[in-house]
DNA sequence: GCATGATATGTCATCCCTGGCATAAAAAAA
DNA sequence: TTTTTTTATGCCAGGGATGACATATCATGC
């Protein structure tokens, strides 16, 4: 079974490698995690490269500050829609978010 | 300006090749549908490929049969998040899925 | 014809995600 | 330092997506 490596699971808010293991994620799960890790990165690579606050990105999608900070922090509670709209609006082509999921 | 071909537009429930513009729709939502269109396209085909109804689908993922016929038919009230979560079901891999959005 | 299975479509209560707000902490600028 | 800006984190009411269900349509076989 393929593994998050503890860089990853510690930034989705998991303590050591294996509690993937000790909670019983499924694979698919596990995969889900690591779409929204990849696209939190890159959402915060481009908007720090665009020299975006999260406050004007909030402002451009009508979205707020507090929910860019947790899109950028990978938080479960965020969805991969909400992650894919603001890379579409920092100007994220299709095949620059499909890359960004594969990345 | 893109446009979406009229199959693509009746799919996703417009009338005509021109309501996007009517509507004032923006790119970011032109895209959006079309990525929701591309993955209700892949789960079809594997679906299809699989010899699964719709019905064993939503059972494995723990849906309904309604809302697989509502995903597959690209209804605009399904999330990506579910139509990734089916093709994940379904076997997909993360690299099948950014194939998927991208085509 | 009828029966059976699969899919489409509509409605609805429930629940999850959302934006908004407050506040704290960190970083940058002054 | 102090001030300002930016980011992080927690909470909550409201709204949208969800599963469940009913029902209709369609296809296939008998």
């Amino acid at each position: 079974m393929k593994r998050l490596n503890s860089a990853k699971l510690r930034k989705a808010g998991w303590r050591s490698g294996s509690v993937k293991e000790f909670l019983g994620l499924s694979d698919e799960e596990e995969a889900l995690i690591e779409m929204r890790l990849s696209l939190s990165r890159a959402l915060r690579e481009r908007r720090i490269e665009g020299g975006i606050s999260q406050t004007d990105l909030a402002a451009r999608m009508g979205s707020s500050q507090s929910r860019i900070a947790k899109m950028e922090a990978a938080d479960p509670t965020v969805s991969l829609d909400l992650l894919i709209r603001s890379l579409l609006t920092l100007g994220a082509s299709i095949k620059d978010i499909a890359r960004a999921i594969a990345r």
